[in-house]
DNA sequence: AGCCGTCTGTGCGCTTGACCACATACGTGC
DNA sequence: GCACGTATGTGGTCAAGCGCACAGACGGCT
C-alpha cells in the first residue's frame, strides 16, 4: 500500500516520463518521494542498495576515492538518469561513490520491483539500456577529458553539465567541493573560475555560483560536452 | 548454412564458455571465427556494426580521437567480452572508435541472431549485462587513472590489462602506438618504459616488448589495476 | 559590534609532462 | 654489406598544475 505516492511527479525524471502510462500506473504504487541533502551518501564503494533513484531536482554525483583520500568523479546523474544501474545490471553493487552534489528530491524504487519490470523486456528495459549507453559515454569522455584538458576546460564541462540538469542558473557548491569531483586542487579550481568569472561567464561568491552567460561557457568548454550532450538527447531524446 | 563454423573454439571467449550448452548448441551456426591484424578497425566513431565480436585471442582497444587528433583510450577488451555493445544495449553506434591493439582471433555473430537472443532474458543477456558493468568499472578507473596518476603507473596498468588477455609474455606493439591509446607523447612512455626495463620488470625491442617480471610490475602498478580486476573476476568469474 | 569558522585569492618553488630537435639503433630489402 | 625507413633514446625549454603557506573576506552567531 502505497504511503505518501501521490505527490510523486513522474515527469519529473526523464526515464518515468517516458513510460507508457500502463507500465506507468503498474509501478506507480511503488514509487515514493525522497529528498537528499547535499554531501549525502547514496551508495558507497561495494555497497548494497535496496532501492534505485530516479532524481527529479537532485543531482547525483558517481566518484571514486583513491586510498590516500584523493577522488575523482566518473560522471554524474540528474533527472535524465537513474542511480543504481548495479541492480538491474547484475553485479549488485559498484566499485564507487554516489554523493548528492545538488540537494533536491528522487523517486526510489524497490530494488525487486525494479528488477521484475526490467526481467520483462518491456518500455522500462529499454530506457535503462539507453540510459547505461549515455552513461558510458558521459564516463569515457571523462576519461579523456581528464587526460586532454585543461583545468578551466574541465571546470566549465561540469559546470555545463550541472546547468543542463537544475532548473536555475544557480550552483550550491563550493571550489574546494568541485575540486574533488575534478580531481583537482582547490587553488586550480580557484583559478580557472577566477578567469571565467573575469570573462563574466559565471559569478561566484562564497558556494553560490551563477551561470552569467551560457554562450560564453560554451566557447570556452572542450568538444567533451558536446559528445556527451549529443549522445544523452540521441539516446533519450 | 554454417560455412566454416567447426573451427570456432567456444571456450577461447570467456562469454560464450559460460553459456549453458543448450544455448550454445543453439547459437553456434551463428558464429564464425575472423581474424584481425595489428591496427584493424573494428568500428568507426558513429559507425554501424553488422556483427558482434567476441575476441578469442585478439584485443581491441576502445578509443576516441579528439578533432585535433589527438586521442586516448577509454578501455580494453579481449577474451573476457564483446565489442560492440551499442548493439543490445540499443544505441546502435557508441561515439567513439575500436582498434585491433593486438593481432588475432575472434568469434563474430550477426547483429540481429545477438539482439533475438539478448531479448529472450537468458543467460546470454546475463552475461552481456554483467560484462558491460565490468567494463564499465574498467572505463571509470582509466578516467580515475588519467587524472591521478603517472605516466610510468599508467603505462603499467596498461601492461598488465594487455598481459592479462593474452597468453603469451610478448606485445607486439611500439610506443607510438602505446602514446595513442595512453594519450600521452612517445617520449613520456621511452621514459616510462626504459624505467621498468631498468627495474627488470620488461624488454623493450622496436615493437617487443616482453613481460620478464610481473610481480615488480604489480607493485609499481596503482591501485586501478586491480579495482579493473577485481571487478572482471567478481562478475564474470 | 565583534568573533570565528569557512570560503576564496595569491604567491613561490617544484615536478611532471608537453613540444621541439636531433642522435642513434635495428633490420629489411636491394 | 649498405641504405633507408622505422623505432627508440636524450636533452633543452616551457607551461600547467601540485603542495604549501598565508592573507583577505564574507557571514552567521553571540
Amino acid at each position: 500500500m502505497p504511503v505518501f505516492v501521490a505527490t510523486a511527479q513522474p515527469h519529473a525524471n526523464r526515464l518515468l516520463a517516458a513510460l507508457p502510462n500502463d507500465d506507468y500506473q503498474r509501478l506507480q504504487p511503488h514509487l515514493a518521494n525522497v529528498s537528499f541533502a547535499l554531501g549525502e551518501v547514496v551508495y558507497e564503494f561495494g555497497g548494497q542498495l535496496d532501492y534505485v533513484y530516479f532524481p527529479t531536482t537532485a543531482i547525483v554525483s558517481l566518484l571514486y576515492t583513491m586510498e590516500n583520500g584523493s577522488s575523482a568523479e566518473m560522471g554524474l546523474t540528474g533527472n535524465d538518469g537513474v542511480v543504481g544501474i548495479a541492480l538491474f545490471m547484475g553485479g549488485g553493487t559498484m566499485p564507487n561513490r554516489a554523493v548528492i552534489q545538488s540537494a533536491g528530491g528522487a523517486v526510489k524504487m524497490k530494488a525487486k520491483v525494479l528488477q521484475d519490470e526490467f526481467a520483462k523486456g518491456g518500455k522500462l528495459q529499454y530506457l535503462l539500456l539507453r540510459y547505461t549507453q549515455a552513461l558510458i559515454t558521459q564516463i569515457s569522455q571523462t576519461a579523456v577529458c581528464n587526460r586532454l584538458h585543461s583545468v578551466e576546460q574541465q571546470l566549465c564541462r561540469w559546470l555545463l553539465l550541472s546547468h543542463d540538469r537544475l532548473n536555475t542558473d544557480e550552483l550550491i557548491m563550493t571550489q574546494e567541493l568541485i575540486a574533488g569531483m575534478l580531481g583537482v586542487r582547490r587553488e586550480g579550481v580557484t583559478v580557472a573560475a577566477g578567469r571565467l568569472q573575469d570573462a563574466g561567464a559565471i559569478s561566484y561568491v562564497r558556494g553560490h555560483i551563477k551561470i552569467l552567460d551560457r554562450r560564453r561557457m560554451e566557447e570556452t568548454v572542450c568538444e567533451c560536452y558536446r559528445v556527451v550532450k549529443d549522445e544523452f538527447d540521441r539516446l533519450l531524446g
